[in-house]
RNA sequence: GCUCAUGUGGCGGAAUUGGUAGACGCAUAGCACUCAAAAUGCUACGAUCGUGAGAUCAUGAGAGUUCGAUUCUCUCCAUGAGCACCA
């Protein structure tokens, strides 16, 4: 097979003859919209991961198209971006020339790689028939007030000179390049996101996508649901909100925390502490990101020297400040509740804050009649030695600490000491710390009654051996033992096994259990002692239920060249207008020099003709951001579907037929970025009846990365392992890289490449060719071959409806295989194969249906169709299992009941072997499976 | 730390309303064709024991549910991705 002419003939057929053109007007037929995300034409051109994720989509296509559907399957290209403009800075040269260029090398690979796309409707978003309609969309949000100039903090990056979103920054430094990022408070155009919040987490129900970006989503929008909660200041008449979704805890509040930044900081330092406060604020507002995440996990902050009021409890509480409490989230206040939140907790037990226990944990199980007491469970700890006390009651309860109830008027810590003394005889030791309360329920046999106890945990370290004679009760008969770490498995308690639990891993006690130290809420868990909470908050008028977001608005202007320029303009009074829908596209000018500005201003600044006008007589100046890249694309799959209209985004009678799209493939890092702001812009385009759809990706699918033969990713580290698209279409052919990318294993998978592989898929290309030049292809039936046929198109068809590629592949070479071992090969099937091989080796399929005597393309053929009653047969190998151990096979036919089965599997000679002289407990027949025999 | 995903022969992978583990391919070995090689066609191919029939073990580790677990539950380990002081 002679590949490369192959491919060449057809792929001048395909262009000369338009076969892939799609008429959009074509209502006659159901519609598919089969997609991929369009990638930014890089001078590098097509990379392995590409191809994968090009071609199933194409497969998907192909199929449709042959079951009679109007398929539209479009291509374009992101190409604002970085690249040409730093081509630009370079070589002084627009930008638009190296991009064009780029383009045309892309497109190129895509016509090589035979993807069935219309050229038709190509589109690329630094065009400015694409982009006048991403100002006009932009201009609207504006005037809808979703589109924003704020003044916020920013994400700045000095090396690129430009503001970065979250979503553009990588451990605190920028995606491309890997530069240090800072905060800066900067006036920033925006766009209103969060408003959608609730609608795009909703919306993620109702869409065919992977579960885990789904999830991505959601964690990214970061929906919290809690309450709002007024304190007011001592002495002062002013009053403060935190958002907290612990409200159940606010007994447990004994102090506060207020972000450096926050505006009342100020107000309410008190003249001792300015020095302070100041010092710390001036600290706090140096650091990067960076510094106050990665590097600075160890709490530091100052006091205020103000106090606040605890609303439930009149409680006078200090108020901190510390950069542990982000201003950007909640209200840049917080309730501090120690014990029982990990980052109060630590910063209590820095600061020596009082921790106040208000939900213990409940062990154990409750029972209806139980006597109450209070106890102790004590760790005693020999540091010198590393080895712990313990009692050993042997068959009366294992081993366990010291224990005991605390008497009456006995404080606990006295409990502890009193009980560690008379059951050891050790005098001399210090307590190290205190543990939180826990609430057991057990049964005790010796008293035959049922305790609920509350009790307290203790640690303490042993300071000497000094011992002086135990007080034991008569029942007490045990034996003290010192045991080193790896015996403490053997407490079996649960009791003690918590406490020491409590005692290894040190902090907050974060879980549920039952209200104590909370006046109306003891007794309580926490999900009802919230909701009773927020009534008493809100019947109190000092809070209310409230719903938090981590996400923040879209940062929408870089300080750039190679973007949209965003359609404002600044009146000289500091009004803002926006450009008129006929005054757009507004073009991006040329400059002389595109390199940034030293002051961090867009290079745009640089062309005064175009800033700088008159508007209505008045003096006025261009707005000289321009947007981020993910503005063009997060709306493009509305364009292709009318892709010349000068009217309108597109036509609505169109946009009603075609969207959503029905299947969207594309890489995973897309996950949060441009497939969250897609969704925001399409449901803002719905709700202005532009969109006909609230969702616009109905079926969305990762493609994996293609690794290197190393396994690792491809790229500059190893460029030895790298793979060249190119390369393998000139030795191999662009069947053979389709099919082979296809084979390699399920789409979503990262799949390493193996050139042994390639080989294979070309020697059953070739396999395949060789058949059809056979005189084995004769005009008669072969019964042999109409089962695995009829399967094959099933498994085939339903494989590719699902992008199970290497399973659709590895029937047809089974079918393949099946086809050589018989003499003759009916041309019905013949012709019905190439069909169904067609979607993945579009060339040489096209080159066989031709020689078998087509003139026109193979590419709007009917699919073929199976016969589910030839592939159902009429016996089946029935499984035999003694003890469900698989002992015996049988051939049986499909209508042997169930008796009969029984029957036929005790007499297998191997199964008589299992069966004779033992006694059978129970026969499970499965119909047309198996039967287990379950012996003695 | 949190969330999610994944873990099966020498390798890529198949099989999940729980029912023959290893389809298909790669690699390897053997046979045929050939003067020979390549190509091609056919055969074998998880490990261990056994001449064989067959047996035992085996889907990251450990437990559990079940007549039966790669598939369900729990705990742990490893890898990858994302988030990361989000109150």
């Amino acid at each position: 097979m002679n590949f490369s002419e192959i491919e060449k003939k057809w792929k001048k057929r395909w262009f000369e003859e338009e076969v892939f053109k799609t008429d959009v007007w074509d209502f006659s037929k159901p519609k598919f919209y089969a997609l991929d995300m369009f990638p930014y034409p890089s001078g590098v051109g097509l990379h392995a991961g590409h191809v994968e994720g090009y071609t199933a989509t194409d497969v998907v296509a192909r199929m449709k198209r042959m079951q009679g559907y109007n398929v539209l399957h479009p291509m374009g290209f992101d190409s604002f971006g970085l690249p040409a403009e730093q081509y630009a800075i370079k070589t002084g040269n627009h930008p638009d020339g190296f991009t064009e260029k780029n383009i045309k090398t892309f497109k190129g690979q895509l016509y090589d790689l035979g993807l069935s796309y219309d050229w038709d409707k190509e589109i690329a978003t630094s065009r400015p028939d694409y982009y006048k309609w991403t100002q006009w969309i932009f201009a609207n949000l504006y005037k809808d007030n979703l589109a924003k100039l704020i003044d916020m903090p920013v994400n700045w990056c000095e090396e690129l000179g430009t503001v970065l979103a979250n979503d553009e920054i990588i451990d605190g430094k920028s995606e491309r390049g890997g530069y240090p990022v800072i905060r800066k408070n900067m006036k920033q155009w925006v766009i209103d996101i969060p408003k959608y919040a609730d609608e795009l987490i909703e919306g993620l129900d109702t869409i065919d996508w992977p579960e885990s970006t789904k999830e991505m989503q959601r964690n990214w929008i970061g929906k919290s649901i809690g309450a709002l909660v007024t304190f007011k200041i001592k002495g002062k008449n002013k009053s403060f909100d935190v958002f907290t979704t612990r409200c159940d805890t606010l007994f447990g509040a004994t102090y506060c925390v207020l972000a450096p930044e926050h505006e009342l900081v100020d107000l309410i330092t008190t003249k001792d502490k300015k020095q302070e406060v100041d010092d710390y604020k001036k600290v706090c507002s140096t650091k990067s990101d960076m510094e106050r995440t990665e590097l600075n996990k160890d709490k530091t902050g100052v006091f205020t020297g103000a106090y606040a009021i605890n609303p439930v409890n009149n409680k006078e509480i200090p108020i901190w400040i510390s950069d542990y409490v982000l201003a950007s989230y909640g209200t840049g206040a917080i309730m501090a509740v120690p014990a029982h939140d990990e980052r109060d907790y630590e910063f209590a037990k820095k600061f020596d804050i009082d921790i106040i226990q208000v939900l213990e944990e409940v062990t154990g199980k409750p029972h209806k009649d139980e006597t109450k007491k209070n106890s102790i469970v004590a760790i005693l700890y020999d540091e010198e030695n590393d080895k712990y006390l313990t009692i050993n009651w042997y068959d009366l309860g294992g081993r366990l600490f010291v224990g005991g109830t605390i008497k009456d008027k006995e404080k606990p810590i006295d409990c502890a000491i009193r009980e560690i003394k008379e059951e050891t005889g050790y005098v001399d030791f210090e307590l190290v710390t205190e543990l939180p309360k826990i609430n057991h329920h057990y049964y005790a046999y010796n008293k035959d009654k049922y305790f609920n106890i509350e009790c307290t945990g203790f640690v303490f370290k042993l300071k000497s051996n000094k011992q002086e004679s135990q007080n034991l009760d008569e029942d007490e008969n045990f034996k003290v033992e010192w045991v080193s770490k790896d015996k403490i498995d053997e407490i079996k308690d649960e009791l003690h096994h918590k406490v020491y639990d409590y005692y290894i891993n040190d902090g907050a006690m974060i879980g549920d259990g039952i209200h104590i130290n909370s006046e109306f809420l003891n007794g309580l868990n926490k999900e009802e002692a919230i909701n009773k909470m927020i009534d008493w908050l809100e019947e109190h008028k000092v809070g209310k239920r409230k719903v938090n977001y981590r996400l923040r608005e879209w940062i929408f202007a870089r300080q750039r060249y190679w973007g949209e320029p965003i359609p404002i303009i600044h009146m000289e009074d500091g009004s803002i207008e926006v450009l008129k829908d006929e005054e757009l596209p507004l073009i991006l000018p040329e400059l002389e020099d595109y390199s940034p500005c030293k002051n961090g201003t867009s290079p745009l600044e640089k062309a005064t003709n175009w800033v700088n006008i008159e508007r209505n007589g008045k003096k006025a100046k261009r707005e000289t951001s321009t947007m981020p890249g993910s503005a063009g694309s997060s709306w493009y799959f509305l364009r292709y579907i009318d892709p010349k209209n000068d009217k309108e985004i597109a036509n609505k009678e169109l946009l009603k037929h075609w969207m959503p799209v029905d299947l969207y493939v594309g890489g995973p890092e897309h996950a949060v970025g441009h497939l969250l702001y897609s969704r925001m812009w399409n449901r803002y385009l719905y709700k202005k009846g532009i969109s006909p759809v609230e969702e616009p990706f109905k079926k969305l699918v990762h493609q994996g990365m293609v690794l290197g033969a190393n396994g690792i990713k491809m790229g500059k580290r190893y460029p030895e392992f790298s793979i060249n698209p190119n390369d393998i279409i000139r030795e191999y052919g662009a069947d053979t890289l389709r099919f082979y990318e296809m084979f390699m294993g399920p789409i979503e998978a990262d799949k390493p490449w193996n050139t042994k592989g390639v080989e294979g898929a070309k020697r059953f290309l070739d396999r395949v060719w060789r058949l059809y030049e056979s005189d084995k292809i004769k005009d008669e039936d072969n019964k042999n071959l109409e089962k695995v046929y009829n399967q094959t198109v099933k498994k085939v068809t339903t494989d590719y409806e699902n992008l199970h590629f290497n399973t659709a592949i590895s029937q047809m070479m089974i079918f393949i295989n099946a086809v050589y071992k018989e003499d003759t090969y009916p041309k019905k099937y013949a012709l019905e194969f190439l069909k169904l091989l067609n979607p993945i080796a579009p060339f040489m399929t096209e080159e066989l249906w031709e020689k078998m005597g087509h003139d026109k393309t193979i590419a709007y053929e009917t699919w073929p169709k199976y016969d589910e009653s030839k592939i159902k047969d009429e016996t089946y190998t029935m499984i035999v299992q003694v003890n469900g151990k698989v002992r015996g096979k049988l051939e049986v036919y499909s209508n042997t009941n169930k008796d009969e089965m029984e029957k036929l599997a005790k007499d297998i000679p191997n199964v008589k072997n299992y069966i004779d002289g033992k006694e059978i407990v129970k026969v499970i027949v499965v119909p047309k499976k198996l039967v287990n025999i379950v012996i003695k």
